[in-house]
DNA sequence: CGATCGTTTGATTACGTTCAATCGTTGTGG
DNA sequence: CCACAACGATTGAACGTAATCAAACGATCG
């Protein structure tokens, strides 16, 4: 594995509060693959075996409900680890998990991971915490969906993409925009005329690039006063 | 503490999993309180000292908005615990806690816990089940507010509070209509006339009684397939 | 009895969806 | 290499749901 490879996975929130040691030891056995677009990687209601680490790439997370429509919960990137949670009590997979470009991921077997922490109680403590911290991101996604409208959602994800809290700046959407209009809960139409509507207060969009004049008026628009960010 | 307590504590997804002595230790030093309507228990952004177990009545969960917005993410009840996730880390609570009836709650002090947890991996993996709980809670309320219709919420609302599962049933709203509607994610006006669409599909509300003329058609209607429950 | 709070009702507006057509890009097979 | 399908993205028009604004009603409590 690349040592870049373990830079990334220290940065999760999982392995980030353990000795690199101990996170060595824990997903030591597996190695990263690559995986093409569209690779579904489990089903919602399946037995939970294994969690991922996204090492590149951007996998979505999502539910189909009964009548076939799909809802996209969180779409992972870089960095962040997907579906720990399930892998407890020999539970379920609450969702379903695909791959929308072409990614690498490692796959930690969930069977061994579990043993690995009944013996090491340090590991549920960073569980615990990677816990808390989906729990808040789900927290924040529920406000987002009920007081924000949609250009304000967008706006809001445009901001979270760059480092830049100030002056012009230029991102990339990582992904189709029909998939971002699901995750931010909206048709792509509205998507489409939503970011019609943010080029008043600055923003062009040509293709999957996106320019903002000013990043601070858009903090300003979505009312960025997350405060409690930490 | 009344035995009838313990009987609730045990009933919890937190401490239901380990031994009646493990629990008792854990929570022994900490006596149950009544708070009146309208105590707060601790606000957002505060750091998380301790965490509640509700013995009587109901407890919002809430976030206020920069522009002074109320979201209400949960109203919790008899048996259920809350701002567990929070204690961890030494964290802050990322939202507010109100009582909004008369309550009887039980409150845990963070740091002993904490530190119990630590001396005994057991607990931890209780924490990590709770947590996966919560988890789940909060996905199928994410997939709650963006497919289904406010009439569609509101049934499916009133038939997990009962446990009958087709004929007839009768239950009894437990807070305002205008909590309940923040909950559901809709304003009182659109909860008063959603209800009144329901009377179409047997549903017929007087003050805080709701009858059901048969709840197996209520349930085809919110498309109640939560096969995955379990 | 009057005040207040919660609830309902009515009229209007706004936002996003739906249905439908078009345009552009990509990629593939002749 | 080009033509043509296939797909994603955009645009337009009509529709629907819930929010908003405003008023009236009802119950509860001092």
């Amino acid at each position: 594995m690349d040592p870049a490879d373990w830079e990334i996975i220290k940065s999760t929130p999982l392995f980030g509060a353990m000795a690199s040691q101990t996170a060595e030891q824990l997903v030591g056995s597996s190695l990263p693959r690559f995986y093409d677009k569209g690779v579904a990687l489990f089903h919602q209601g399946a037995p939970a075996t294994a969690f991922f680490i996204v090492l590149d790439g951007w996998v979505k997370i999502y539910r189909t409900t009964p009548d076939g429509l799909e809802v996209v919960l969180h779409v992972f990137r870089q960095g962040e680890t997907f579906a720990e949670a399930a892998i407890f009590l020999g539970g379920r997979y609450p969702a379903s998990a695909e791959t929308v470009t072409p990614s690498r991921l490692l796959k930690v077997d969930g069977e061994t991971f579990r043993s690995r922490i009944e013996e090491r109680p340090v590991l549920a403590m960073s569980m615990l915490a990677s816990a808390s911290y989906q729990l808040k991101f789900l927290v924040e996604q529920i406000e987002q969906i009920k007081v924000r409208s949609a250009p304000q959602r967008i706006a809001d994800f445009i901001v979270r993409m760059t480092r830049v809290r100030q002056g012009p700046a230029v991102i990339e959407l990582p992904f189709e925009k029909g998939l971002l209009a699901n995750r931010l809960g909206m048709k792509p139409e509205s998507l489409s005329r939503a970011l019609q509507q943010l080029r008043a207060r600055g923003v062009s969009v040509e293709r999957g690039t996106v320019k903002i004049v000013d990043v601070r008026q858009l903090l300003d628009f979505v009312e960025y006063a997350n405060e409690d960010d930490e």
